[in-house]
DNA sequence: TTTATCACG
DNA sequence: ACGTACGTGATAAAA
């Protein structure tokens, strides 16, 4: 038998350690993980070196101790422990636990007397001891078998104390560490001393007497000195300071060496930790493995029809799909569950199955799922409308929290401890490797994703309405799911021979203007790689360097507009870049994304993925395409409505962000200005400038409007003063003249900002969430992005709600009026329609009244409209 | 896969 | 002193 070796862990001081020693640092819900990092750092690295049979963890129970019977004082005047260090102890205890290493801690006793007793014990045993600690007092405990390793700054640095190393860095014996402290006090664990004595002295007397009661036995022939007053003054405090520095080797623990046996960890237990804690980097670098399949079994069947018994009123329900381009690409097959029974049937089984068909369309029948949305479009491929969807996980979660990502239904579950279902990786692989496993597996794990939402439905639902956010998930994005997955499907017309017409256009103009930078840089390069055309302008052509990026020069467009007197080039190069980005983006790689059979481009919608709530599109991005400059502008010609004798009519809110604004903060200046229904930005450039309406010039107003984003951004003087071209300190005036015209935007800024502070999080109109935790950072930068984030989030994210409500109660509207007009796109502040003409009129009055009471607010709502023959027209 | 750039609100 | 405007997605180049 190899011989033992046992490793004792100072829990609190290494975490008070790791805690000072690191950043701080969160996960994704806000926690503070940075002394559960540096402890796991630390421990990865000990266990590699030393390989311990036996281990354990020590902690200190509650705040007295046997010391302060002797000594009230003991330890007093120590700042109470941090917060965002306090909430990390759990978190360190399950982590300790998933690596199967002893914690314990005793009544009355630290963690030091517990290390001690061990140490001592296993000594006796002739073992090896290490001990880990952040506190040098232990180091009176080395011996020839006991080596003391005290972490030094980063955690992962250590200092290893044996007898011979403490004998040359203090001329001392270990033993004579605990004089030396009796001697010199501990300020921080308010341990006297003698005063005026500090470490050099104490090692001065110690290597002349060699202990504190030699010292006082002999204190008599010392020659007289203040030293030897302050002494004499104070032997009794000194003596007891040696008894309350001096670890406690004998207490009375219930715990044995035969209970330390270390058996290594359970690797999949740490990883599920060290995900909750989003430590990305130890996972990736460690080689810890997932078991194989230690999940719950699950026992399903894989049938090829289903009865109408089968189908039960409330089921889970899951559509699995071959990729999330759920317009073009397959379904592989259907889970359906009911927490009892699984089952499993495959696309080709089910596609005509009537029985499924019923139960999909039925309204009565409840449906759990995930990314229904997903879902409802795939099934409408094949003629099914699904109906009766009342849950959804992918946005139930995303409510919960938008940070968590939910591109894997596994991934989620475990965000909320269930882990009885595999990532799709697993199951299928990834990149090129990718590939449907067998019938079996795949039954499985569709059957496991129904399973793992079934489950989570309850849990999910009590977290949402637990933080007051049930009825924004129920009853606005769980319909609105369904309206945009029938707009997606709907699509929208691409007329692709005005695109392949612009195109031939643009490539024309692409090729003249290369041949002029060609010619004016003397050589011809890939001018659309900013690496060749900065040595192309910054080294061969001598221009000055405004900017650089981390890896080379800016070639960026606002850079190249300062340096366009600096020579003809730099103008055919803003002009190049603009029409290559309009002919690779927007006229090949729409003409790419417009379907065969009905020319039409079927966005995907993302309900569930920004920070503020607003949708993002996606295949082709229809929420950015060009309309600022009139070259970009005129790609919108190519859409075009769906039907002959119809129109695209388009409808947008003015100033929706400045208006919640207005709202939030019910500054009188900004509400007023809205009630008046005046021009906001020429209202700002008066109040900012202090002149009558007449007096505004272009440029004021300019200056206002870029003021007034600002706002909404969270302001920053730097920001402003890059947007204007101005300088910092003329930015940060404008901003004090601002908020001094506008002081209830001024408090409103201070209120949310501190209102993160306290709760973590900021919300929106309809509650909705998004954390913030670095909002606490002590890095300026993480900490004032957090703040400008809390300053627009509640705006940017109240706007969403907005439009979103208006969404559904124009859904309602034109169906209420039995309309054929269909809405098609929402790119943030508006909406896009197609009708016919005859629906037109009613539009005009509908569409705005509609939108402008989606919700009231404290100022009116204003929506403008117009339509056209394209969507370029509807201006 | 990451970086720089640029399109939108 | 710190070094930034808020939120997205697509493309081409470079690694």
């Amino acid at each position: 038998m190899t011989k033992e070796k046992l490793l004792l862990l100072d829990g609190n001081s290494l975490a008070y350690r790791a805690f000072f020693a690191l950043p701080l640092l969160t996960n994704d819900s806000g926690v503070h993980t940075n002394a559960v990092y540096g402890f796991t750092t630390m421990l990865q690295k000990i266990l590699e070196e030393e390989k311990p049979t036996k281990m354990l963890v020590a902690f200190d129970a509650g705040k007295t101790t046997f010391r302060h019977e002797s000594y009230g004082e003991y330890k007093g005047g120590r700042q109470k422990t941090p917060p965002e260090l306090s909430e990390q102890f759990p978190y360190l205890r399950k982590l300790i636990d998933a690596y199967q290493i002893k914690r314990y801690e005793k009544e009355l006793y630290e963690a030091d007397d517990i290390i001690g007793t061990l140490a001592k014990q296993a000594e006796s045993e002739n073992m090896d001891v290490i001990i880990v600690s952040g506190d040098k007092d232990l180091t009176q405990l080395a011996t020839d078998k006991v080596t003391v390793y005290i972490t030094r700054k980063g955690m992962t640095d250590i200092e290893k104390y044996t007898p011979s190393h403490i004998e040359e860095k203090y001329g001392l014996s270990p033993l004579q560490i605990i004089d030396m402290k009796g001697l010199m006090g501990d300020t921080s664990d308010n341990i006297p001393g003698v005063p005026g004595v500090g470490e050099k002295t104490a090692i001065k007397l110690l290597k002349e007497y060699g202990s504190v009661e030699a010292l006082y036995e002999q204190i008599d022939d010392m020659k007289k000195s203040k030293m030897k007053e302050k002494l004499v003054e104070n032997e009794e405090q000194a003596k007891m300071s040696k008894k309350l520095a001096t670890i406690f080797t004998e207490a009375p623990i219930d715990i044995s060496l035969e209970d330390l046996n270390y058996p290594g960890p359970n690797e999949e237990e740490v990883l599920n930790v060290w995900q909750e804690l989003s430590f990305k980097s130890l996972i990736e670098k460690s080689d810890f493995q997932m078991e194989e399949k230690e999940t719950a079994e699950l026992v399903f069947d894989i049938v090829t029809d289903v009865t109408p018994d089968m189908l039960k009123d409330v089921m889970a329900v899951h559509v699995e799909l071959e990729n999330e381009h759920y317009h073009t690409c397959r379904i592989l097959g259907l889970g359906f569950t009911d927490g009892t029974k699984n089952f499993y049937i495959s696309f080709e089984d089910m596609k005509n199955n009537e029985t499924i068909k019923n139960w999909l369309e039925d309204e009565s029948k409840i449906k759990y799922m995930s990314d229904s949305k997903a879902a409802q479009a795939i099934l409408n491929r094949i003629n099914i409308e699904l109906r009766g969807v009342d849950f959804d996980l992918v946005l139930a979660t995303y409510i919960v929290n938008p940070a968590v990502s939910g591109d894997d239904l596994a991934t989620l579950a475990k965000e909320y401890g269930y882990s009885d279902v595999q990532a799709n990786e697993t199951i299928y692989g990834k990149g090129a490797k990718w590939t449907v496993p067998a019938m079996e597996v795949l039954a499985e794990h569709v059957c496991r994703k129904a399973f793992a939402i079934w489950s989570l439905q309850p849990v999910v639902e009590e977290k949402l309405k637990e933080n007051e956010q049930f009825d924004l998930y129920h009853n606005l994005e769980l319909p609105l799911a369904s309206i945009l997955g029938i707009m997606e499907s709907e699509g929208v017309k691409v007329n692709i021979s005005t695109l392949e017409k612009m195109g031939g256009e643009l490539e024309q103009k692409i090729s003249a203007l290369e041949k002029e930078i060609y010619e004016l840089a003397g050589e011809k390069f890939n001018i659309n790689s900013p690496k060749q055309l900065g040595v192309i302008l910054f080294e061969k052509l001598g221009l000055p360097v405004v900017k650089k990026t981390k890896t080379g020069y800016s070639t960026a467009a606002d850079v190249l507009e300062k340096l366009q007197s600096e020579h003809k080039i730099v103008k055919y190069i803003l002009d190049y870049r603009q029409l290559a980005k309009l002919q690779s983006t927007y006229i090949e790689g729409l003409i790419k994304e417009v379907h065969s059979d009905d020319s039409k481009v079927h966005t995907r919608f993302q309900q569930a993925l920004t920070a503020t709530g607003r949708l993002s599109s996606t295949d082709p991005n229809l929420q950015n395409i060009p309309i600022r400059l009139e070259e970009g502008r005129k790609i919108r010609q190519a859409f075009v409505p769906s039907k002959e004798g119809w129109v695209l009519f388009a409808a947008d809110y003015s100033q929706i962000e400045l208006r919640v604004l207005a709202h939030m903060s019910k500054d009188e200046n900004l509400v007023d200005a809205f009630i008046q229904g005046m021009d906001i930005h020429t209202r700002t450039a008066m109040d900012v400038f202090h002149v009558s309406e007449e007096d505004v010039t272009a440029n004021m107003r300019r200056a206002a409007k870029a003021v007034n984003f600002g706002i909404v951004y969270g302001i920053s003087d730097y920001g402003l003063s890059q947007n204007l071209d101005i300088t910092r300190k003329e930015a940060g005036e404008f901003i004090d003249k601002y908020l001094q015209s506008f002081p209830g935007v001024k408090e409103y800024m201070d209120r949310i900002v501190q209102e993160a502070k306290l709760n973590g999080f900021v919300t929106t109109i309809l509650n909705r969430r998004r954390y913030l935790p670095d909002i606490t950072s002590r890095n300026f930068n993480l900490r004032s992005f957090a703040e400008r984030t809390a300053m627009n989030t509640p705006i940017q994210g109240s706007a969403a709600d907005i439009i979103k409500k208006a969404m559904i109660d124009m859904d309602a509207r034109l169906k209420q009026e039995g309309l054929q007009t269909k809405m098609l796109l929402q790119v943030h502040d508006e909406l896009i329609f197609e009708a016919p003409k005859e629906e037109i009129e009613i539009l005009e009055r509908i569409v705005p009244e509609v939108m402008e009471h989606a919700i009231e607010l404290a100022v009116p709502l204003k929506v403008d409209f117009s339509y056209g023959h394209t969507w370029y027209d509807a201006k």
